[in-house]
DNA sequence: GACACACCCTGTAGCCACTACAGGGTCAAG
DNA sequence: CTTGACCCTGTAGTGGCTACAGGGTGTGTC
């Protein structure tokens, strides 16, 4: 199958199938007379576990791991434990900062009617603010897990 | 006061106080005879501004509208308000989606023990599923809120 | 055979909000 | 006169794509 069909039967736009071929996520597939890719089933299959993966928010390099893993089976898998516990911890502690951060955005939000003209308005009074502890300034560790703005 | 001490004032790093500049966040400062960056305590506030506004993950873009309010005082600032409720949205409308996604990881970290051998591992079979009915496939308009791997 | 059109190819640049250099200049203290 | 802390500009890298530009391939229709 050359790579449309492959990108409508896994619902990943080819852009994205060609860019994990180049991060060696996907391995080089066969070519036509014409130089087109040539996929079979393991490779849907694959592009299959990364989009999964994808889905739940790991990384490509987290990604990489567990197709490690996946390639050469051995040892007891605890590092596949592992390694979803870590990325289960970050997305529990980013859920954590974004809660405090809707409390922080509901209590600026309250400082005003908008029936003020923008001169009085307490929202920007407040932003001006040197910043409250309204938020704990992120001790520790980075998440690693993306705020308000990601996936377009 | 130098870029050092604004940057040690406000708690931003120096390189972002420049990126700021070049974004136009931040107007272009006075220089000494040496071509130092001079900055006064308006400065500051500005970018403790920008500072608390992204603290609150706002984009720079929903920073630069609300310096526009700020500097431009007119009309009621409605726009303000729906500024807040919009990102206000979008943060609740990540949190969901964060935890849809934990619930998926727990419910796949409990597939596997470590102690079978990865050929048998059933986190890895699972993630070569085609990717069951576990997240709602993040219907209607994408949230701008980053997922689990942001702030670095 | 000529054309249209859908699909494919490579390579490069853009997105966001920084961060990290490289390669140099400035300035006060010792 | 040298050290060292600070400053400057400019460029490239991060992640995970996305969007071209500029071309080639393959199929169907006239």
């Amino acid at each position: 199958m050359k790579i449309g069909e492959l990108a409508t039967r896994t619902g990943c736009p080819v852009e994205t199938i060609r860019y994990y071929e180049r991060e060696g996520l996907l391995p080089e597939p066969a070519r036509s007379s014409g130089n087109y890719r040539l996929y079979a089933e393991p490779h849907a299959e694959r592009l299959r576990f990364i989009r999964h993966c994808r889905t739940l928010d790991m990384t490509l390099e987290e990604i990489r791991t567990l197709l490690d893993y996946h390639d050469h089976p051995r040892q007891p898998c605890n590092a596949v434990n592992g390694l979803i516990d870590d990325h289960l911890a970050h997305v529990e502690a980013r859920i954590e900062q974004l809660q405090a951060l809707r409390q922080a955005l509901a209590t600026l939000r309250s400082r005003c009617n908008g029936e003020t003209d923008s001169s009085h308005c307490g929202i920007l009074q407040e932003l001006a603010q040197p910043e409250a502890r309204e938020l704990p300034a992120e001790a520790g560790e980075p998440s690693h897990v993306p705020g308000p703005h990601g996936r377009h």
